[in-house]
DNA sequence: CAACGGATGTATAACGTTGCAAAACCAGCG
DNA sequence: CGCTGGTTTTGCAACGTTATACATCCGTTG
């Protein structure tokens, strides 16, 4: 059985209140009864239970960050920075896993799955905005990526609409024409549209046609629909200059389908991904992608979480993260202004 | 305030411990009392103080699942497959990143950062036997990955001697005759060396000289440590036929070099890589790899974590997980036999 | 030397829940 | 109508911690 305090109490010949003012560090408690107590502790191996602690102080140290898919390497390094940033200020990141399924994401937001928290750093996928009006008594919500909800809740994203046109712009600068996007949401009323919305208003802005023809959209976002999209398009007797994908393990997909079918990269099709994750910079034709400051973005909702974890209720905001368009292999060619937001 | 059993009992007009019958679904309650005390549930929104219940059972529900590099798919995936599983078993999974430092790996083990937890899934790189040795009072611990330990603890990984020997024989029935090992790992005494072993052991049993100076050792295991080694390799003079990678990312770092040092794979030098992650198959050249069933780990790493989880302590087992060798273009060339494990 | 007051240690009551044992209730039966 | 035996409901204690209020100690001071 675990040692309690009452066991270390006994032990040392104090009262319980005494250990507990030794484990706190409270003033007021002579060196010598410090040094006694603390030798009952290392001697029975007590450690505070963290349960009794919360129940009494009504808070866990955790947070919980629920994300989409973990096996894409960009939540994976949001997540690396979340949990950096939680464990400065003492707290445990809950990382949960909501496949971007609506099911799960409900679930989650309504505190059905991680049950224990103290706050919620949410990407939702799915998720409508009534299924996030009725969270009453829940714990604070930051919420994160592309969606856009009318809600009272912090909202951290970069641009995206900016960060689509910056990315088309770029191709355009190019002097390419006929660009396709790849990964617009499948089978949704009001999908994650931003990024479309941004390649349809700088192909306007540049006079060029918008040929909703150029769109392919998947089920998912990985490897696999990126390459599946590609094929569609190529498939369709398309053969557009230039690609901007939704993420990079679909713009690396449809590379590799451009391979196969012997079509050069950036010589006959240029290709753009979004997130900037590491694998883009290590394939036989780097990519050029959209990159988020992710360091940013997870210390941002860290510090928004924290704001309100004492009751504090302070002005829901979006926060605008920084992202700047890193230009490597995939659309080498003419130089093309660099865009970059302020900070 | 959070609307305690307390609050429902009054606002219903009965006793604590009767509210609590219905939340729990207790027999012997009447149909008519429990339909009362609903309505006062559902009219307050009373939901269950999670905290005080694990309190009193003296179990959170909640399992701990440690890792190096979230950033790296491989282990993405097994998460997947871990959180997975516990859900089904009712358990929430509390990830933690290590980041392969010795420190970090040492605070989880001993419950010092994840402290709400029942039980433990460590992949540890640094620990030491010594470190794990005293951990009494501690949760149920399950080690996961190529580190071996003489302890009474669970350890679920594949045969990695047998799996780099496989991944090595493939490479000499190609005719390979010099294979370099890429990810030895740097500066420890005794490293992560069962892959290392495997490579020796099957030079050594084809005939082939071993030639240490083939070995690279690195200090991480990302797409830029590969890279680094595999050009220390080739500017050390080295014109090895064959590379066996630690795992997928350095080996598609090492590719991206011989890419751009105009080396032909597979036809200059054949790639093998460890651990199948998808972006191994969306390469300009696709990349041969020995693929564990992470699957099979994950749900293997939770049913050992749940066995002894009621104070049950069943034997300690080493439990080896199937693997394959994935044959890809990286490797094209004469067919070598598969070589599978039995499940 | 009694009274005072700051420093130090202690007893008790919560936090919200559930297990246990006992109480209250309700037929049915002699 | 009281007793029996079962069902339904209740009261209390306990899980391990901390806040609050109180008790004690001891050195100073008038």
């Amino acid at each position: 059985m675990r040692v309690s305090l009452k066991d270390v109490a006994a032990h040392a010949g104090v009262s319980i209140k005494t250990v507990s003012n030794v484990v706190n560090n409270f003033q007021h408690v002579t060196p010598a009864m410090r040094e006694r107590v603390q030798r009952s502790i290392d001697e029975l191996g007590y450690r505070p239970n963290l349960t009794a602690r919360h129940l009494r102080a009504g808070r866990t140290g955790i947070i919980a960050l629920a994300l989409p898919e973990l096996g894409n390497p960009y939540f994976a390094e949001l997540a690396a920075a979340v949990i950096d940033t939680a464990a400065e200020h003492d707290y445990t990141v809950l990382l949960d896993h909501t496949g971007g399924r609506r099911e799960q994401e409900l679930l989650v937001s309504q505190g059905f799955r991680a049950r224990v928290i103290d706050g919620l750093i949410l990407s939702p996928i799915e998720l409508e905005t009534e299924d996030l009006r009725d969270r009453a008594g829940e714990v604070p919500l930051v919420l994160l990526g592309e969606r856009d909800y009318d809600l009272p809740y912090d909202h951290i994203a970069i641009d995206n609409v900016a960060a689509a046109r910056a990315a088309v712009a770029h191709l355009v600068a190019l002097g390419r024409r006929e660009v396709a996007f790849i990964g617009a949401r499948r089978g949704r009323n009001e999908p994650a549209q931003l990024r479309v919305r941004g390649w349809r208003e700088e192909l306007t802005a540049a006079g060029l046609p918008v040929d909703e023809g150029l769109v392919a959209a998947t089920d998912g976002w990985g490897h696999a629909d990126g390459a599946e999209a590609m094929t569609r398009i190529l498939d369709a007797g398309r053969r557009p200059d230039a690609v901007f994908a939704y993420n990079d393990p679909m713009a690396i997909g449809a590379m590799r389908v451009l391979h196969t079918r012997g079509l050069r990269v950036p010589e006959d099709i240029a290709v753009v991904g979004f997130d900037d994750v590491v694998e883009g910079r290590f394939g036989a034709v780097t990519l050029t992608s959209v990159s988020p400051d992710k360091g940013a973005i997870g210390r941002l909702a860290v510090a928004s979480v924290l704001a309100r974890l004492g009751g504090a209720a302070p002005e829901p905001q979006r926060v605008r993260a920084p992202y700047r368009l890193v230009e490597r292999e995939s659309t080498l060619g003419r130089r093309a202004a660099d865009r970059s937001p302020k900070g």
